[in-house]
DNA sequence: GGCAGGTTTTACAAAAAATTTACAAACGTA
DNA sequence: TACGTTTGTAAATTTTTTGTAAAACCTGCC
């Protein structure tokens, strides 16, 4: 089965951003959004999300700012750029500011969903998982029979964190970023469980040459954990 | 050694279709076309090919209903669609009917073979089906007089799913790809069927020491199952 | 029809994994 | 130091996954 999609939509116009995130939510995406560059900002870096849509014209911090702050933090992140101005210096900006794509109001609405959908499928190509991960403490972990060496076994929860820590190389994750990506949770509701801590709890038991001063999966305070990896590749 | 890759190339314009398959003939494919539709989803049911690569625009049958078709009977058949059109609803469609990858003409040649190489790396194919089998504990499967030493005899679809397994040599297979595989099953719908797990009781019950205690085809919790081979070959 | 061999469903038990609960410990801060 | 907050984790509980016997179901055959 495949997992909901998550976008964020940054848009102040209350008319265009309700009917966006309608548009979106009958399309079988998970929808969260932000009326303010603020807003928009804080969540965008929040990692919940798996593609962007982001108002240039915001009051507040502009849609170019915001793109350019999560290309700092993410890379890979996809980001859909919204504008009304057509002039060329803005698309110019926009993709080297690190958009992967740019959409001109007014846009035809399937016309966006189409983008949306050929952004995130291009996202998936560089998405491939790893069959090992190489921990900082010299364990070499085999993903597909979710084991580590001899005696080492993980189950599928323990591995699916292990790999979404890892495809995070090295950036802390937070309990609600790995509730949404790992667990499915909608990144909305209100989160009220410790079953992340107990996971990472459990695989700290396994990997960990002592699991009362881990190093591999450190504690960022306020933050979210942190897989250590080998620093060889 | 490797399998030799079975391509498909479903296209109806004399020059593209002689050009590819001169192309990818040229990078060691072996390399059969069809030129209509009709005959293109005749071919692509057949189960022949590693990959199959499909004009959109064709007399006849058209690519999305061909893809629509291979999907319905094979869920990890993998297809790239070619096309002409850059209309955005042939995007869609093609992704939501399931294709692997999407390259709109023009495209470049090596673009193109760089992608199918993508794509059937991540199909995993290219193991190619033994006459014997050589399992961990010493046992001799003879696949093609489905039994094993003096007086193990085994059911076809029992043979089915050992050979399966061996193919993917040492990767645990999950129930649902053996449905895929083995059975056919095509839907990505919601499968409710025990009749892996006791196709397994019953191997295991043919050819472990102990069949409370598997060695040659463990359970990896989560992941599926794993054949165990012997090691010297 | 009845039979035989094979396959699938059903039903239940055992094992494993996920989650909640509850409390303790560590941390940041005033 | 005292306080609220965050994090760690043992133990209890709930849920899911796996193993398998037995019954039901096919399908071709006499």
């Amino acid at each position: 089965m495949v997992k909901k999609m998550h976008l964020l939509i940054v848009e102040d116009e209350v008319a265009i951003r309700t009917g966006l995130v309608d548009v979106f939510v009958y399309h079988g995406y998970d929808v969260d959004f932000a009326e303010h560059g603020e807003e928009g900002l804080r969540k965008a870096l929040s990692g919940l999300y798996d593609l962007i849509l982001l108002d240039v014209m915001l009051p507040g911090i502009n849609g170019f700012e915001i793109c350019e702050r999560i290309r700092q933090q993410d890379r890979y992140q996809p980001v859909i750029m919204l504008t009304a101005r057509t002039s060329d210096e803005d698309i110019v900006q926009g993709l080297t500011l690190g958009a992967d794509d740019y959409v001109s109001k007014p846009f035809s609405v399937t016309q966006l969903v189409l983008r949306v959908q050929a952004v995130l499928r291009r996202a998936r190509i560089g998405d491939e998982m790893e069959a090992e991960i190489h921990l900082k403490n010299g364990l070499l972990i085999d993903t597909q029979n979710l084991c580590a060496g001899d005696d080492v076994v993980f189950t599928r929860r323990e591995m699916d964190v292990l790999e979404y820590l890892n495809s995070q190389s090295g950036r802390p994750v937070s309990r609600e970023e790995l509730l949404v990506k790992v667990w499915g949770y909608a990144s909305q509701m209100e989160i009220e469980t410790r079953t992340v801590d107990i996971h990472i709890a459990k695989l700290r038991r396994k990997i960990e040459q002592d699991a009362s001063n881990p190093e591999v999966i450190v504690t960022v305070r306020g933050a979210g954990y942190r897989l250590m990896v080998s620093m060889s590749e």
